[in-house]
DNA sequence: CATAAACTAGACTGCTCAGTACCAAAGTGG
DNA sequence: CCACTTTGGTACTGAGCAGTCTAGTTTATG
């Protein structure tokens, strides 16, 4: 038994936790690298500077240890895309609101490593169905959530003319997102847009939703 | 040397090429259920009901096996979509004509099989880039292709007001696909939407569509 | 029926891998 | 400074796999 005396249990020794992280870091870089099954447990242990034996002490198994790698990574991303967006009080018009809100999304989620992450994760959607989903509900879900209730705040103060709110948000998110991502998604991370070309993608994807659902 | 005198040369005898067909089509359904590492050659053989050596005779290697059955299908595929589509002769009005087009576009690419040759190769990207390559160019990147040209063609008729064609196309095929393709992609086949929810979302895209391209 | 080609079955090589066992060395806490 | 826990290194088990090889069997063909 440990001694795990009364109230703090943060993490034992110091040591340990940095060992913990090492194998965290080093295990997220060949996951996202070479997939699931293309990653073996002797490469983890190498890259993080770690005996197997350790890697072993803190998880359960690669199956376990690789869940955990995608659930955490998956948890960040979804925090980083809708966190400190000042909520509409007044920001200038409507359009000039959602241009940064869509240049952000796009700017945080066409990045080398989220990528990485949503085709490692697409590609094994057989093997681990529940982190496809959970992927999902964090990700596109989410933000379309959180823009359907924007839309039916805007739709009330007479800002947009929208009738179904969650169709509205599907619109937007994709006019914006669907062309650069699908794009990346299947030609690699070189073929992401520089931000000159996002900001285009943007601005007319935007003008398209505010044809649609802009007030006359 | 193979008694292959003069003309026809077709597949020699008929019992090879039944055989080469029978690996093929076992080698599709492993590779699509378990991926390229998770599937085996003996897997392969056993299903398709010949001996490993046979499996060697007409395919190199397992690579040379997973390159021709994903080029083939993305192949058929990308013929499927864009084979007999009636050339837009006044099929009535344009809405009437894109929706159509929409619809039949969505139903096809929303099939089980299909999503999973995209979860494939997307998962093998760093793998087989080529594979992903080809995938894009013959699926997205040619449908946008074909419909820049119909635009351009119907802006030129004044039937749609429409500057950038190609921007146009990709506005248009992601705001019918997009939704339902990026939902079955991570939530799986089981969320494939039926054909009147497909509808609908045809629909839907497609008004948004029109009130930003349509002439007034 | 004879001959050559294709096929089957299964063993086999050489390799990789997940997970475990063992022991010595090093760090930690009192 | 001493007991105790955590590592490191490494070898090992048991399994799977790509690709080859051998020897015998089936099939097509003239």
């Amino acid at each position: 038994m440990t001694p795990d005396k009364g109230g703090m249990e943060t993490g034992s020794s110091k040591r340990s936790s940095r060992k913990r992280q090492a194998v965290l870091e080093a295990a997220t870089e060949v996951f996202l690298r070479d997939g699931y099954l293309g990653t073996s447990m002797d490469e983890i242990a190498a890259l993080s500077s770690v005996s197997k034996q350790t890697v072993y002490k803190h998880f359960t198994s690669k199956e376990a240890l690789f869940v955990e790698i995608v659930s955490s990574l998956t948890d960040r991303t979804g925090d980083t895309v809708h966190s400190e967006m000042p909520p509409m009080h007044e920001v200038g018009d409507v359009a000039t609101y959602l241009e940064a809100y869509g240049y952000r999304q796009l700017s945080i989620v066409l990045t080398p490593r989220i990528m990485q992450l949503r085709r490692l994760v697409i590609g094994e959607v057989s093997r681990f169905p529940e982190l496809a989903r959970v992927l999902y509900e964090r990700g596109p879900r989410r933000a379309m959530n959180e823009l359907a209730v924007l839309f039916k705040q805007l739709a009330a103060d007479g800002l947009l003319d929208i009738d179904d709110a969650e169709m509205a948000a599907a619109h937007f998110n994709w006019l914006v997102m669907a062309q650069p991502l699908n794009q990346a998604m299947l030609l690699g991370d070189g073929a992401i847009p520089n931000p000159t070309e996002l900001r285009r993608t943007v601005k007319e994807g935007l003008r398209v939703f505010m044809a649609a659902y802009g007030v006359k």
